[in-house]
DNA sequence: CTTGACCTTGACGCTGCGTTAAGGTGTAGA
DNA sequence: TCTACACCTTAACGCAGCGTCAAGGTCAAG
């Protein structure tokens, strides 16, 4: 079977600038060319285009594939090994690069925000330090520093609207646990409501809710003292009474 | 002050070839020229060239360093979250390069030639359609669509090397947690050893891994009679046991 | 004989400069 | 003032791997 240039461009899914363009710099080389000068490919150069074809989808860069599959007494694998080495390292660099970009994301982000109004900007911001300092260790190493960053992305980038929102949340979440702890029922129409609202309050912050993670969260509210101390301040027991709420609305087993 | 191309080169350690080919772009245009003709750069270039740098450094194209710098009222942080999307699909293609060529380096070592590549491929994807079409569902209702399809990806460009770990862990565990069940004791050496060996298990097809996360598959792995059924079947009672061991394990409270 | 599909070589374009090349300029020391 | 020598200028090629015209020749079908 015989192929000119289109043909075997088809059947190997280049274009015939490639394949023209493999000729040129002798990658592969018609078996012969017509009277007219028309490019003639036989069985042997359709094999040796599946070579380099595979070689060049790995990332293989033609003066290598040249090498490989014109000699065969290069060492191939090696090649290949060399060329692993060099696709890690470029992973690498890719991986700082992004890490540098994130960061001077959310630094950008915060300094655009705190253009809008000077007191709003401060108070988010302090608050994401103040989380950082606290709590950021602990959450971190639970729930991994995505989870944190996305957080913080996420109150960086609430609007001032919302914040109030935010904040007006926090204070129902804390009026409605007092209320509730009165019943003394956990699992209390009050206290079912306070573990909703504090499922609410979490999402704007949360990048994804569970049940899993939030029933994790309560059990930290009562293990961590840092957390205790905020909730019981209020009134003493609130934390662990949160948490019962929590494991009911959640249905955690207990 | 004021700098030729050399002084201001030697100052932000760039090329002259460097400074003259972004007059030439206009991405960066000397404040003036003297009467022969020579770029003078005054403070402000030596500004506004530290932030080409810096935009440079994280990889952004000339192109649109350009809109950033010149543009004050252009989206800086809009342009960086593109360029972050990028870098991340590079850094995609980049880990299926690596995963391939992997496979091909212990392919060839293996004298295997590409009917064994193909076949093993075909193995996975089918592994991955069953798995979709018994839990699919189930799991990305709890998990997500993300999660699964992270995990999806994550099976597929597994290296067959790593995939021949992966189905040997997999007996491990189910091999650990019958011996576990004979000692009856869940919290016990074995029953532990069963939670971590499942737990790495996991990671070769979690993107994250979370103790809430894995406490919550542990207990559907009682709550699915599929997942039950799989487990159970080597002994009765053995995905209770082995969703007890993984709640002592992550610390869950049962 | 015409039409239209297919072939040829040639050459520019893309990115971000490195690298000569050919020639003008600034300044310090003899 | 002459001269060396460092420094400046524009112009142009090269790099990887083709995509994309452009201008023109060839082949098989109707």
């Amino acid at each position: 079977m015989e192929y000119t240039v289109q043909k075997l461009g088809r059947l190997a899914g280049v274009s015939t600038r490639t394949l023209r363009y493999y000729d040129e710099i002798g990658l592969l080389e018609p078996a012969r060319k017509n009277s007219s000068g028309y490019r003639i490919y036989g069985q042997a150069e359709v094999d040796k285009l599946q070579q380099i074809l595979f070689y060049r989808e790995l990332g293989v860069d033609l003066e290598s594939i040249k090498n490989i599959v014109n000699d065969p007494s290069f060492d191939g694998p090696s090649a290949l090994r060399r060329h692993r080495q060099q696709l890690l390292e470029k992973r690498r660099q890719l991986d700082v690069l992004i890490t540098n970009v994130e960061n001077t994301i959310s630094a950008v982000e915060r300094k655009s925000e705190m253009a809008d109004t000077e007191k709003f900007k401060g108070f988010k911001q302090q608050l994401i330090e103040d989380n950082e300092k606290h709590y950021g260790e602990e959450i971190r190493a639970k729930y991994g520093d995505e989870t944190v960053d996305q957080s913080n992305v996420k109150m960086l980038n609430m609007s001032e609207e919302k914040y109030a929102e935010f904040k007006r949340l926090e204070q129902e979440v804390l009026d409605t646990l007092a209320s509730a702890i009165e019943t003394g029922d956990p699992a209390g129409v009050l206290g079912q409501k306070t573990a909703d609202l504090h499922k609410q309050w979490l999402s704007f912050t949360w990048p994804t809710y569970s049940k899993e993670a939030h029933a994790g969260l309560a059990q930290m509210y009562v293990d961590d003292e840092r957390f205790a101390a905020y909730y019981d301040k209020a009134r003493p027991g609130a934390a662990k009474f949160l948490r019962d709420a929590i494991f009911v609305y959640t249905g955690m087993t207990k």
